[in-house]
RNA sequence: CGCGGGGUGGAGCAGCUCGGUAGCUCGUCGGGCUCAUAACCCGAAGGUCGUAGGUUCAAAUCCUGCCCCCGCAACCA
């Protein structure tokens, strides 16, 4: 078979924020599909970039009061900086903002307007008359049109999951400037998506394209049926002009996927390579993303259909993965265990957590916990007791008895032949993403070779002057047994495997795994990999605690600089001004809880009676998440007692429980000092 | 009934497509070895495979109901 050519992307990292490991996740994944396929002699290009433009990345310029290019610039520094230290092997990495991005996203869109794809609609939509912008849905905060609750974002409430228009939300304020949003009608320009269906129908029912997993994911979409896309936006915003318009943009999603090309692109000029060959249509070179789940709408639906109505190929195929948990949880700042990449490097060694995501990693978009106890166990038996401690054990003798040369044949041929015979499914494995598999295959292979070496015992051979050829042998064969693991497991230890060239005096080739090396010279064995201490990951789960501290108390310091900034990163702003009769229409009580039950069927609610000394009111309030229902009983809370009662689906509730804080974890009830008695008013 | 994914010894996972002895790593207990980075080797304990039914000679595996967890819902766009 000839060798394959192909071209392999990872997800474009958005340019507002660090590298955590949930990236790190996919760029492993794909570096070892990558360094396995040029281990085994395909042509293989591997590129990604930044995602920089849209909405966050320049208001958060804005905040920090520089431009964006000065951001994307820094950003763009560290993430290359953390993706180069965890060794993943790009050819190129790029930025979606790059002259070769806006030439291809202008061609593509010009190809598609004159292939009848592209309409005009004109729309109302929310508009800050303070910041003069028009704000994206999560950019509106107000009062759930169905619930009620308060400071829910503009597409859907997260304490009743209504999901609606951002025009129905009430009492809607700017998150931007805190200003009350106004209607505003606007030319927007849309892509027929509808037009595809039948072509992108057909594309993702392709098995090569999709999992049938994620085919049947995809299945409820196409019932819902395919909607036009809105992709541009107003000015002000950081993006790419669209051709013949004055202040209209090109949405990020549209320039984002055209990122992949424009990096390759840019590596082609700089390297000679035919880049036509590659995204012609009907091209014959093989073209993958690797993709986690949240963005396979936008990968499976709207870049094929923009390639194809622009005359280009469509990808061979789109690998999904899951996220990251750790410690079975999602990753939390407040738990430490939203960890940085950086962070991540500063205690432990890359390769530990390449060879963990792998050992558990399959083609399936599950989501892949990180056990913090288990990674520390695995990582410390597989690569140092088994892999590395093979050599360790053996290469002494190697050394020292017979000059650092091997024997010309090794001791057990079966055994040997067991090493190489395994090269098909570790190949079959890492050709269909099973890391897991492959893993487990070679591991297999790593305690054989230990119990062989426990079975013929070399140090008591050592002992015996006419056992010396045996020894030889033996010792020959273990050393051969590593390289052959350790040649397995190379796209995912590429340092290791790099070290173990050197200390076998050769440059071992993938596909020859299993063939032993003879009569052939080694170099003296120096430790290759040493074990994680369990302190190190609690000083990287403190350290990410800390990070959260760092963040939460820049803004106050920032605040001292630029008081004249509204929008301090992470405050709410201020609602509008109020009167003193506004306030007084609030009538404020003190209560006592009497009973608390949480409520099964709902997420945060808890069920309260509280006593406010002339009545007794039940009232259900949204902080299951923050504090245990048998704890507040007895408890003094300040409520709004003349709120209009709710219906609920649980049940009638009559009031309000006040309290601080975000959400979440973060709640905190209000307290009343000893002395106030239910009932009493609060001014 | 919103849609998906999952529940297998203490922990993390495989096995399920195509029913036939429940497997791997870590941990625990006992033993061995001393070449090796407290490593490695041998042995043992520990599971009615979430639950209740059904199909079958036979169910972790196929079918149905129920319970629980997770994701979509961000700390993404």
């Amino acid at each position: 078979m000839s060798p394959r050519s192909m071209l392999v992307t990872s997800a474009l990292p958005y340019a507002n924020g660090q590298i955590h490991l949930g990236h790190m996740l996919e760029h492993i994944q794909s570096d070892i599909f990558v360094r396995y396929q040029r281990a085994i002699g395909n042509e293989v290009y591997y590129v990604c970039a930044d995602d920089c433009h849209g909405t966050p990345i320049m208001l958060k310029a804005n905040q920090l009061g520089i431009s964006p290019e000065e951001l994307i610039e820094q950003i763009g520094i560290s993430h290359r900086k953390d993706f180069e230290q965890f060794f993943i092997s790009y050819d190129n990495y790029y930025r979606t903002h790059s002259p070769e991005n806006q030439h291809f996203s202008e061609e593509i869109y010009k190809k598609l307007k004159e292939n009848g794809y592209i309409t005009t609609k004109t729309i109302k939509q929310l508009y800050d008359p303070v910041k003069n912008m028009f704000l994206p849905d999560r950019f509106v905060k107000g009062t759930c049109p169905r619930c009620g609750a308060q400071d829910q974002y503009g597409d859907n409430c997260e304490v009743c999951s209504a999901t609606y228009d951002p025009t129905e939300l009430k009492d809607a304020y700017s998150v931007v400037s805190g200003a009350k949003p106004i209607l505003k009608e606007s030319l927007h320009y849309f892509f027929d998506l509808p037009k595809f269906k039948d072509f992108l129908h057909d594309y993702i029912q392709n098995s090569k394209v999709l999992s049938s997993e994620m085919a049947n994911k995809l299945e409820e979409w196409f019932k819902q049926g395919l909607k036009d896309w809105d992709l541009s936006r107003d000015a002000p915003y950081f993006g790419f002009k669209i051709p013949d318009t004055e202040d209209k943009y090109f949405y990020v999603w549209l320039d984002a996927p055209i990122g992949y090309m424009a990096s390759f692109k840019n590596y082609c000029d700089k390297t000679g390579v035919n880049f036509e060959e590659f995204f012609k249509e009907g091209s014959t070179k093989e073209l993958y993303h690797f993709i986690g789940k949240d963005i396979l709408y936008f990968h499976s639906l709207f870049w094929p259909a923009t390639l194809k109505g622009s005359g280009h190929r469509v990808p061979t195929g789109l690998f999904v993965h899951g996220y990251v948990t750790v410690n079975g949880t999602k990753m939390s700042k407040s738990k430490g265990t939203f960890i940085q990449a950086s962070t991540y490097l500063k205690h432990l060694k890359p390769e530990c957590l390449r060879y963990y995501f792998a050992s558990k990693m399959n083609n399936s978009a599950v989501d892949l916990d990180l056990a913090l106890d288990d990674f520390v166990a695995k990582v410390n038996s597989d690569i140092v007791g088994k892999t590395v401690n093979l050599a360790s054990r053996t290469a002494g003798f190697i050394t020292k008895r017979f000059n650092g040369k091997l024997a010309s044949k090794v001791y057990d041929e079966t055994l040997q032949q067991k090493a190489a015979s395994i090269l098909d499914k570790v190949k079959d494995a890492y050709e269909n993403r099973n890391y897991a598999e492959a893993i487990r295959e070679i591991m297999t292979l790593a305690d054989e070779a230990n119990r062989f070496i426990a079975r013929e015992a070399p140090w008591v051979l050592a002992k015996d002057e006419s056992q010396n050829e045996k020894l030889h042998l033996v010792c020959t064969q273990g050393l051969n047994l590593f390289k052959a693991i350790i040649t397995y497991l190379s796209p995912v230890l590429p340092q290791v495997y790099k070290e173990s060239c050197e200390f076998l005096n050769s440059d071992l080739k993938f596909e020859e795994a299993g063939v032993p090396l003879l009569d052939h010279e080694i170099n003296k064995f120096k430790p290759l990999f040493t074990r994680v201490d369990p302190k190190d990951v609690e000083a990287m789960v403190e350290e990410s605690k800390q990070d959260l501290k760092a963040q939460n108390a820049k803004p106050q310091a920032q605040k001292k600089d630029e008081k004249k900034e509204s929008t301090e990163g992470g405050y709410i702003p201020l609602d509008p001004e109020i009167t003193i009769d506004d306030f007084v229409k609030l009538d404020l009580r003190v209560g006592t809880i009497l009973e608390a039950e949480e409520v099964k069927e709902a997420r945060k609610l808890l069920k309260l009676k509280v006593d406010l000394g002339f009545e007794t009111r039940q009232i259900f309030a949204g902080i299951k998440s923050a504090y245990e229902a048998t704890s507040l009983v007895g408890r003094k809370v300040i409520v709004v007692a003349n709120l209009k009662p709710r219906q609920m689906k649980f049940g009638l509730s009559e009031g309000m429980v006040m309290a601080a804080g975000e959400g979440g974890q973060e709640i905190f009830l209000l307290n009343v000092d000893d002395g106030a008695k239910n009932g009493d008013k609060v001014h």
